[in-house]
DNA sequence: CGGGCCTTTGACTGGTTTCAACTTCTGTGG
DNA sequence: CCACAGAAGTTGAAACCAGTCAAAGGCCCG
């Protein structure tokens, strides 16, 4: 667990051995199963939430009922309602457990303690958030381009292995698309 | 100038006006003229841009050679193509100038020696990206609720000034439709 | 074994794109 | 300062991508 977490901030910082323990005293670990809410609406997101094992969504409800799921988050990612978390206000995201799902958790607070506590992790998060702002870069790019379909075909080669994992339905609401029609993309494309 | 952006630091950090001086001198200040591009591609993003004055875009080319806009930065935003710029490999964005205007601009190098020198710029460039992250969860909730034509209302609705800053044809690539239907919807809706 | 959830199917609908032609605006040079 | 050329915006018709609705079938888990 602790090392899982230790390993993902030295990709990006140094950092030592006693240093990750001290890191680690700021989390709290959770295991969460399948479809369970670790945040429901409209509540202050008070966690950050880092997967372990298993996956994570973030997702919200539309107008007309429908669950609309944005992003997702397996091992070793981020998740949180960045809005809500950052200036600690009501938002209008859920965060659930898709597959049964174990995870470290900080709270807001404990993450601004730990930031002055441990300088360097400025650092890593700065890293960490700057690669989803890359990300959320090249996503609105495959937007702009692809057609639906072609946006499922891309999603499926990048992460082939994800697509076993979870439900039709959930790829479809991220990929933006109603169940049926990927269906039809399915039929289509012999996967 | 050098004001600005100090106060643009300011509104995340506290820094005395000696500091402001020092991460002043890592900047370089450049005047684009419209239609300009600041980066083309398939080039490096050696650069992360702030707006000081006027109007950047950052586009691509698709399949068919449209020219699509995935985002704008005004004012004291910053810009850059952020998978090019932190791993420093060739990308496929493009970024130009929509008005006449007036930057700071911060090479790659020179952001990693002021993050080493001024450590507490790590904590700006962290809170910046993070809101941007925070900004993209936004606009992705957006895209799943909204039709073309809502997302139009929506915003113009919120940035009702800058509607009259931007041509129409720029403002439909980055809304993801075509300029013909904007202007139909335009018509629809008596501006 | 059964019930509910997930996926599939098909017919119909409509939002949005495409294409091509026309009009209006804008900026630049004479 | 006017004229003109190219860029930007508008219009309308035809085609299509993708959504909606309703119903049936498959599958997982209790």
């Amino acid at each position: 667990m602790q090392n899982q977490l230790a390993a993902h901030i030295r990709r990006f910082i140094d950092i030592t051995d006693e240093e990750a323990f001290q890191i680690h005293t700021f989390f709290e670990s959770e295991k969460v199963k399948k479809k369970v809410n670790l945040l429901h609406t409209p509540e202050v997101c008070k966690h950050n939430y880092f997967v372990l094992k298993g996956c994570l969504r973030l997702f919200f409800i539309d107008d007309k009922g429908v669950e609309q799921t944005t992003q997702f988050a397996i091992e070793n990612w981020w998740l949180s309602d960045y809005m809500s978390f950052q200036n600690q206000l009501p938002g209008d995201f859920y965060i659930q457990a898709v597959e049964h799902t174990e995870l470290l958790r900080i709270s807001y607070t404990a993450q601004e303690k730990l930031l002055t506590e441990v300088p360097k992790m400025e650092r890593y998060f700065r890293l960490v958030y700057q690669k989803a702002a890359a990300a959320a870069q090249l996503r609105s790019k495959y937007q702009h381009t692809f057609s639906k379909e072609e946006q499922f075909l891309n999603f499926r080669n990048k992460f082939p292995e994800f697509i076993q994992r979870i439900p039709q339905y959930l790829l479809a609401s991220y990929l933006g698309f109603t169940p049926e029609y990927l269906s039809e993309i399915r039929k289509k494309n012999i996967s």
